[in-house]
DNA sequence: CGTCTTTGACCCGCGC
DNA sequence: GCGCGGGTCAAAGACG
């Protein structure tokens, strides 16, 4: 593959097909809009590009005020409508009770979550077996591209295999997410019929924090630890996550590696901050679900993926995006410089809508289909 | 020198 | 049981 862009100057959005439950993702996305004065949505989409975080923390804000109110309590309603129609995965009962095996260490900074309004609706026992089994979740995502390069999905991936592939022309190469920690893969291929189109297979939940997160909310003094963390280690730009057969193509979005915040979040094996040698590096997630959600990219950047349950947003330190760090999904930043990208859905509602051409000069276009039959919990988490 | 990709070999599941 | 195909391992080489 070659290389990704560096820059992606502005989001389509509007363009989306969300693919499931539309009508009721319009109704919801729309009552957002109502509830929180949002930048226009091409500013929204320049934002995001650029990671800026002056908008979304508006957005963020009045967010968490939304929640409190009549509309707040009714996009909640729709939120669990929608929930209830198209996922049946993992909740955030099992996703905080994941957490809680894996980051309740002593001295987690983390233990400020006491913070959080969340009650689990169950007990808090949690049972790597049922938990993390519930998380398998397996997406196929294509991404249209313009040749230039497979876009960075936020994760930093080694590649560990390739092999070619029976009745296609081209070989599908396998890579599994750089964190020992974290068991999530995904697969990438160029499609037979279209040249231009890689099908990437995402597998598996990222159970750790990204660095960019930690950079997004560079905005505000970040803990002394984790500045000791990240100056501990000398940055180093990285190459393309997703790069499918050419691995020596150094041009994608650069990415930061330092020490891990991440092992300061999410001490899955507590006390194992040194256990990521090569970095748990990536890319601004955050930017992941801008490609599907329009008008969403607040919470993205907030981090606060618990504001329509009520928990209090959280602070830059520990913001480093924990659901949407989970979701094995999407593309950031596509190669080209401006995008138009498609989502969909195989558990779409209605007709899958085809992919929307982009009118822009270049192309990059994404679908994604839940191998699965329901939608990861993160993705809705940072939708609403 | 550390990190990452490449690539052949190996393993395993599945269908016949 | 056997062959096939897909997925993974791991040694070797490349790169910065």
């Amino acid at each position: 593959m070659e290389e990704m862009g560096q820059e992606s100057s502005r989001y389509p959005w509007q363009d989306y097909d969300l693919g499931f439950g539309e009508e009721l993702m319009r109704e919801l996305l729309d009552e957002t809009a109502a509830a929180a004065p949002s930048p226009t949505p091409t500013a929204a989409g320049a934002g995001c590009a650029d990671n800026s975080s002056s908008s979304n923390k508006g957005i963020g804000d009045d967010e968490e005020e939304g929640g409190e109110g009549p509309a707040g309590r009714r996009r909640e309603s729709m939120v669990n409508r929608l929930m209830s129609t198209v996922y049946s995965g993992p909740t955030l009962s099992d996703i905080e009770s994941a957490l809680s095996f894996t980051g309740a260490g002593a001295g987690d900074p983390l233990d400020g979550r006491g913070k959080y309004h969340y009650t689990p609706s169950s007990p808090v026992v949690f049972s790597p077996e049922k938990v993390l089994g519930k998380m398998e979740n397996k997406y196929t995502m294509k991404i249209k591209s313009c040749g230039n390069g497979l876009a960075d999905d936020g994760y930093k991936w080694r590649k560990y295999g390739q092999k070619a592939i029976k009745n296609s022309p081209n070989p599908r190469s396998y890579y599994r997410c750089t964190n020992p920690r974290c068991n999530a893969k995904k697969q990438v291929e160029r499609a037979v019929d279209e040249p231009d189109t890689l099908v990437v297979t995402y597998e598996g939940l990222h159970l750790h924090y990204t660095y960019s997160h930690f950079l997004q909310h560079q905005t505000t003094p970040p803990p002394a630890a984790a500045v000791a963390a990240s100056s501990s280690k000398k940055p180093k730009l990285h190459p393309a996550a997703g790069a499918i057969t050419d691995s020596h193509h150094p041009g994608s979005a650069p990415v930061t590696t330092t020490s891990p915040p991440s092992a300061a979040v999410v001490p899955a094996g507590a006390g194992d901050s040194s256990g990521d040698s090569r970095g748990n590096v990536s890319a601004d997630a955050g930017f992941l679900l801008e490609h599907a959600v329009p008008n969403c990219s607040s919470y993205l950047f907030d981090g606060d993926l618990f504001s329509d349950a009520g928990e209090e947003r959280r602070m830059p330190s520990d913001a480093g995006g924990l659901l949407e760090d989970m979701v094995p999904l999407m593309v950031r930043r596509p190669s080209c410089n401006s995008a138009t990208t498609t989502a969909s859905s195989s558990t779409a509602v209605g007709s899958p809508a085809a992919p929307v051409s982009s009118p822009s000069p270049s192309t990059s276009s994404v679908s994604w289909t839940p191998a699965s039959p329901y939608i990861d919990m993160a993705i809705l988490s940072n939708i609403f």
